[in-house]
DNA sequence: CCCCCCCC
């Protein structure tokens, strides 16, 4: 840096705007760089002194910029006035759709001077200063934005500003299919990145979990609403909710494993209690919000799974904790239709047993879509023994450990995971001829040799006490498990 | 604003 530009002691940081601009999105705050810059004609949004304007100004450079609304306070007080010099902590860079012009959205930042005297400019070429663009100027080549990156360009800084959305979402993407609208004019930010803060962002994820349209009355009122889990590029995950209008609007849109730009959401802190996804907030989608499927997308985040073995699920039993299971399919029932006590409705159940490398079985019960659809194609290739991962299952007590489908459960037959060829090498060498226990079993006997008898019930699964796999389809007849009391 | 998740 040349130290011929600075020559008062509280000063802004040279190339602070260029900074900014090139790490639009920081992913950590604890990775930017000092950042000083001025403050200059900061001023209220409206009448309402809470949120205020002002164009950062490094001398050289300046960018529309937007204090962090919490700082409305500091600048009623005096603590911080036009002139003053802030040091930015966290912040984000946002186009501003039909305008040139970058917006910088400060999310954190601290007072480093109250005010100076006067504007900080340093002498250079006028069409240099100031943040008014000029069309005409010349793109950045990719090696020219590296060398910005490392901050040893020697070139001017204005043409930073001039880089373009589509610019940087090229080189972010590099050989990307061609840009949907929103790439074009929009910036895509890592979902690492959102904030409640601030709301002008794109994020460009993969819908890894879809959700069920479901309706809900409670004393707040009924609607209905669905959710969905979506997973970007870095693998960082977000549940994002839509209700009513937007529920009806997007649930034909959003397809499992597609990808979409979305943008026009809102952040707000999750609830840890009800946390599918590791993210510190979740999102609410609206009908004004917008989805835009990416065609042709070569990013593939991986489903997230956290398997646990059949030998440990009895620390799961009756948590909240929510499990993933991936086993080979030994056994699967006919489609059930049960009653549900609470209504007297009837809903379809599947009784699926699954066993794995630890040489345990375990039930689990498929209902609705699950128990038809997926159920069914596991019911016609079950001779074959096929793997299944099953995603969010709950883990209930009956005959002594059971699992259950939930409305967010997913399930994939043959998986593409490691685990896919370690269960089925494990079957066809020892498993497939081994008689292997129900997991539930083990809380009674666990030194069983045949542990067949669970501690609530007699009942001995099929697979158990057979190896003939197709033995007990269709042996039941539905109505009759369904009237059994 | 949901967050219920069924049956033996």
């Amino acid at each position: 840096m040349a130290s011929d530009q600075v020559e008062i002691r509280k000063s802004v940081t040279p190339g602070a705007i260029s900074m900014l601009l090139s790490n639009s999105s920081p992913d950590s705050p604890s990775d930017i760089p000092e950042i000083i810059v001025q403050v200059v004609d900061l001023k209220p949004i409206g009448s309402s002194s809470t949120r205020f304007t002002f164009t950062a100004s490094d001398g050289k450079m300046k960018l529309k910029a937007m204090l962090p609304t919490h700082f409305s306070s500091e600048i009623n007080s005096g603590k911080l006035q036009n002139l003053g010099l802030i040091r930015i902590l966290d912040y984000t860079c946002n186009s501003i759709p039909n305008q040139p012009e970058k917006a910088l959205i400060v999310t954190k930042c601290e007072i480093v001077c109250p005010s100076l005297d006067m504007e900080i400019k340093s002498d250079v070429k006028k069409e240099e200063t100031g943040i008014t663009l000029k069309p005409k100027q010349e793109a950045l080549t990719k090696s020219d934005a590296k060398k910005e990156e490392l901050g040893v360009t020697s070139k001017p800084k204005q043409e930073m500003v001039t880089k373009s959305a589509v610019q940087i979402v090229h080189e972010q993407h590099g050989n990307a299919a061609p840009a949907a609208r929103l790439a074009m004019t929009r910036r895509v930010h890592p979902l690492a990145s959102l904030n409640p803060y601030q709301g002008n962002w794109t994020i460009k994820v993969r819908l890894t979990n879809k959700g069920n349209l479901r309706s809900y009355r409670n004393a707040r009122g009924e609607g209905h609403v669905f959710n969905v889990e979506l997973t970007d590029e870095d693998g960082t995950q977000i549940q994002a909710t839509m209700f009513n209008e937007a529920a009806t609007k997007f649930y034909p849109k959003f397809e499992s494993g597609k990808v979409y730009y979305i943008s026009k959401g809102s952040l707000r802190v999750a609830n840890k209690q009800f946390k599918t996804v590791q993210n510190d907030y979740e999102m609410t989608l609206n009908e004004n919000s917008i989805v835009e499927e990416v065609q042709g997308e070569a990013f593939v985040p991986e489903t997230k799974y956290n398997f646990v073995r059949i030998d440990r699920l009895g620390a799961y039993v009756n948590g909240r904790e929510l499990v993933d299971l991936i086993g080979i399919v030994q056994n699967v029932s006919s489609t059930l239709s049960i009653r549900r006590k609470s209504n007297n409705d009837t809903i379809p159940k599947r009784d699926i047993t699954i066993a794995d490398d630890s040489n345990k079985t375990v039930n689990v019960s498929f209902w609705n879509d699950l128990a038809t659809d997926v159920g069914q194609q596991l019911l016609d290739m079950v001779d074959t023994s096929p793997v299944v991962a099953i995603k969010c299952l709950k883990v209930g007590d009956f005959q002594g450990v059971s699992l259950s489908t939930l409305s967010r459960s997913t399930v994939v037959i043959n998986p593409s995971l490691p685990e896919t060829k370690k269960l089925r090498s494990w079957y066809d060498s020892e498993g497939k001829g081994t008689s292997m226990a129900s997991v539930g079993s083990n809380l009674v006997s666990p030194n069983s040799k045949t542990g067949s008898r669970s501690m609530y019930s007699d009942r001995v699964f099929l697979s158990q006490i057979t190896d003939d796999p197709t033995l007990g389809q269709d042996k039941v007849r539905a109505d009759e498990i369904a009237n059994k009391e």
